[in-house]
DNA sequence: ACCCGATATTTCAAATATCAAATATCGGAG
DNA sequence: CTCCGATATTTGATATTTGAAATATCGGGT
């Protein structure tokens, strides 16, 4: 049986390299998640004041630059992370401006592919090289062995989650 | 003057040793928007599943969690890196929830002071002690020395980009 | 052929977000 | 004191985003 002394430092001691227990994580991200949002908010408003589009737009514009063929709503909403009801709501907007086309796939008569259309594919080589130039600037402080760290430690970051997604991990309270 | 065949050739060495120039810093921020994509949905659901709780709100209430006293709405909106408008908004409906309360700031009629409720502190305890289990079961696969090597690392970048915004380098085309 | 679970997309309501313009107040120069 | 540029917030229009429900089609098993 411990003493009572015992047991207040016990729990004083818990306390205090508790407070938490994952504060390095949580810094870790925050620091993430304001740096991200710094870099977001300048390519957001260069793409707007230079050419009047819009970061959404720009990234499922980017997603379809590689293929020539374009591809499903499905697979457009997946490569970009966001829901179903998001990107058919996006490509909508993009055909009325002439950017993008959609037009039934030839085997499956539930989807529709969606492609840059010429207007939408010169517009968007023009955009993406100057979004190249407005990274380099931004990520300028870093140099190539730094960039290639960052990498190696996103990828192990990202397996790391990946993982415990699948394992339902994140369930544990 | 330059033979044609030598124009030719310096066109071509251009296109491919350029071919964008900026591959790294462009490939480096594709998998850190992917990264934080795949985190943010994660935390995004479990807030909604187990506390019925929207990200920004949560966003909101953990700036507000060290400010006893409360903050201005502008400097809330400083902070989250969003518009005041959007601030506006969502003080508006998390108001109506009970969750923090507006009040007029002492010395500036222009000003008004948003604090967590005690509702709203009580809520907020308990889900950033989960919030913080979340973050450390997908953070999981980087030991220590991988965090702290990616907070100098994101740490430089930002410092990196905020010089950049500063002198208005990503102006340049 | 028919049923049925899975997949692809759309639709809808609500929330979130931006940007620009309007409103209110501040605080200092003259 | 008054004017005026700066600051704090709100408002309104529009775009984006989510989450859930509805619709349509697929494709395999019976």
């Amino acid at each position: 049986m411990t003493l009572p002394a015992q047991n207040l430092l016990d729990a004083e001691t818990k306390a205090h390299e508790h407070e938490d227990g994952h504060e390095a994580e949580l810094r870790l991200w925050l620091r993430l998640l304001s740096f991200s949002a710094l870099v977001e908010s300048q390519i957001r408003r260069r793409l707007r004041e230079d050419y009047r589009m819009t970061l959404p737009r720009f990234d499922l514009m980017a997603q379809l630059e590689r293929a020539e063929e374009g591809m499903t709503l499905n697979e457009l909403s997946k490569r970009m992370m966001v829901t179903n009801g998001n990107v058919t709501g996006l490509v909508d907007r993009m055909v009325a401006e002439g950017l993008v086309d959609r037009r039934p796939a030839p085997k499956d008569r539930r989807s529709h592919f969606v492609r840059l259309t010429p207007l939408g594919r010169q517009l968007f080589q023009r955009m993406a090289g100057a979004h190249g130039r407005w990274l380099a600037v931004l990520f300028n402080g870093l140099d190539a062995k730094e960039m290639e760290t960052m990498m190696a430690l996103l990828a192990k970051a990202k397996q790391s989650a990946r993982h415990a997604v699948a394992r339902g991990e994140v369930e544990i309270s």
